[in-house]
DNA sequence: TTTAAATGTAATTATTATGGTTACAAGTAA
DNA sequence: TTACTTGTAACCATAATAATTACATTTAAA
């Protein structure tokens, strides 16, 4: 199982933005780019809002970032869309047998193995930001 | 989304059948602790077995680890039980708009970062052994 | 050789998350 | 007033999970 892909389009919804920032940036704009519905990137943008990346107002075209490209990073996106709850990457089974000696301990013995694995990859996001994306964008496309 | 507890019943079928290696290890015996079904246990089972981490054989009650403790890392289990393929730990949309310089390019520009991101994770995993988690449920039993 | 017990595996089910779709109320600007 | 946009809710198809039942196959012991 993978982890939902809102949160590679979160990134793409933001990138977008800020390349296009001389247009506006509305969620059918940005739902052709991405190539799904509009409705979709509305909902993905309700939980950017939510989370202060983005600025849109009801009936107002257009989104805008909140932040500088280089204040956001993946971290940020990934826990703006929820695709992870904390401590959760990884599920363990519940109701194991507490009359057995693994039953009763191996829950408090394997979480904290799972957070330090689930850390190590949230530290890697969280020193990325939509400006090395960004950056790599305009690289392969030679602008700017 | 999370991890298939797969994972977590595949590191407590191998600590069980350790710390309860002096008796057989059938999957009734080991659906009691895990608080399962016997089928789920097997199914299991034949992963790690697929994987080379036990030996079973049918009409034969009992499962045995196939290496030592210290040799099998939560790594190889995690691959064992197939909870997450390569490179695949984050899914990232397809069909992106090939007309736009955001969309040509977002899914080569994010993988690699995604990758890092996992193989972090994966490190962690690798740098922990079933050892580890027998001693600290011994520990926590004052067993040996 | 028969019997009992265990493994291997397939089929079925309920539950849940995802991603897409449609529809429409509410807000804004021309 | 009109046209356009955002915000949301409702609904659907699909896929993965975990549990359950059932049964063929294999082994060992009576």
């Amino acid at each position: 199982m993978s982890i939902s892909s809102r949160f590679s389009v979160g990134i793409h919804i933001l990138a977008l933005i800020a390349i296009n920032k001389n247009e506006r940036s509305t969620s059918e704009f940005l739902a052709g780019s991405v190539n799904t519905n509009p409705a979709v990137i509305r909902k993905i943008m309700g939980m950017l809002k939510t989370a202060g990346l983005v600025n849109v107002q009801p009936g107002i075209a257009g989104a805008e970032l909140a932040k500088d490209l280089s204040a956001i990073t993946l971290f940020d996106v990934y826990k703006a869309v929820n695709v992870v709850q904390e401590k959760e990457l990884f599920s363990i089974h519940d109701n194991p047998n507490p009359e057995c000696p693994v039953g009763k301990n191996i829950q408090s013995t394997i979480e904290p193995l799972f957070i330090k694995a689930q850390s190590a990859m949230e530290k890697v996001l969280n020193s990325l930001t939509l400006e090395d994306v960004v950056k790599d964008i305009n690289d392969k496309e030679n602008i700017c």
